[in-house]
DNA sequence: CTCTAAGTGGAATGAGTTTCTCCGCTTAGA
DNA sequence: TCTAAGCGGAGAAACTCATTCCACTTAGAG
């Protein structure tokens, strides 16, 4: 099943499949199409949505995926090597910035917000999905990357000595949250909550900085739980 | 079907069910034994779970579920009403504190602490379960409360004046989802990141306060993700 | 143009969920 | 003693997904 040892016996030299492959024409524009289909739909969803929707939105049918693909995870790992690499493009550019706390700051927002922009991104991080073995190489560059943007913050006295990589993690996985929870009806709502926690990151300040987004009123919250509209 | 008018053209005045209900000793028993079941497992899952799990908790059948809750939402209402109870207690108390800031905290704490160690409650504040009328009372005396909280802790000049109610709900929901992530791994991490978030919160500050919990190590948090112990 | 292996769509399978109903049997308690 | 209330739990009815299968189509080499 999971030989990917070459059956070469029987068939000479044709190498339909085996480490390079030249797919047909009409095959590698599906292949594509499934790709595009799949990151618009996992952005919007999640890791948790349906190959049936992906294939739909492809517009082929569902055995087409799995021809091209032999399951959702190797669907996943295609699709976020891509973009792990921009990630990682991007978190290099904050750790280039000539100010520690600009560049820490920088770089929180900028992974929250491609998490926020994209779900798939968010389950890859904070997910079992993100296991795979693709994804080794991005992550053990990232990491020393976070790290040194966070000693380098703590060295410029801005970011307090007591906290640690995880917790930065944690941040961003509530912020998110906040993100999702509040999407269709405030969706910059995790601006705000950045701006309070970045306070709380701080060593000391005299006054809290402005936050980046209007608050919820009542009925969003509301909304945001998925309630009816309250009466009153 | 749905209809809950007394058929009582053939049984003239056994009123069974009908507003007052003296129910059986037995079935009685059985109703305590369903709603405790229901706690506990609404508190380790959450209201997804399902009705068949709490009645194989509680020691009965399915239909004896159906029997004395008409469904699930009917069950959750009478659950949670007792529950609530005991939540405007404790922000009641959180409210007679001396200290504005203390009574401040104080709440948020609590509120954190029991929406981590029931999830159902959590669910209640957060979903389209809390929308149930029966809940209106409570939530109509909770609100003033908290807001008086609120005001009282940024007239003493320690809340920062510009965040409202609707953010203090967004930080708990937060510090829920740090408590689930967390749970098998860390379970007191949300008090780290109540601390940060506090800080986060308050006008002014010249040094962090310390944190309430150690942090994660990487291979907690990998597991936290649902991941293998990965190898280096 | 012909022919065939690669490619295709989408119904079907199977394994999960979940809520809620039905009905033959048991038992409390008047 | 007797009967209506209560009971358990199988299972109906709807869903959700990942994955497979196969009759049909078509690219593209010769």
């Amino acid at each position: 099943m999971t030989t990917s040892a070459p059956t070469a016996t029987t068939l000479p030299a044709t190498p339909t499949h085996g480490a390079d492959r030249p797919l047909r024409a009409d095959a590698e524009r599906n292949r594509r199409r499934i790709l595009d289909a799949a990151r618009e739909v996992f952005a919007r969803r999640g890791l948790e949505a349906g190959l049936d929707e992906i294939a739909r939105h492809a517009g082929v049918g569902t055995g087409t995926v799995y021809r091209r693909f032999p399951d959702k995870a190797r669907l996943v790992e295609a699709l976020f090597e891509e973009r792990l690499a921009l990630v990682l493009g991007t978190i290099s550019d904050a750790a280039d910035e000539p100010d520690a706390w600009q560049g820490f700051v920088g770089a929180i927002e900028a992974l929250t917000r491609m998490q926020i922009e994209d779900r798939g991104l968010k389950d890859v991080f904070f997910s079992h999905f993100g296991d795979a073995e693709a994804f080794r190489e991005h992550h053990d560059r990232l990491v020393p990357l976070l790290e040194s943007l966070v000693s380098r913050a703590k060295a410029a006295g801005e970011l307090r000595p007591d906290v640690e990589l995880t917790d930065l993690a944690v941040v961003q996985l509530t912020l998110c949250q906040v993100g999702r929870f509040a999407e269709d009806v405030e969706p910059d709502l995790w601006r705000r909550h950045l701006g309070i926690v970045l306070d709380g990151l701080r060593v000391a300040r005299s006054a809290p900085s402005p936050l980046g987004a209007p608050p919820m009123d009542a009925a969003a919250f509301d909304a945001a739980c998925g309630r009816e509209r309250g009466g009153s």
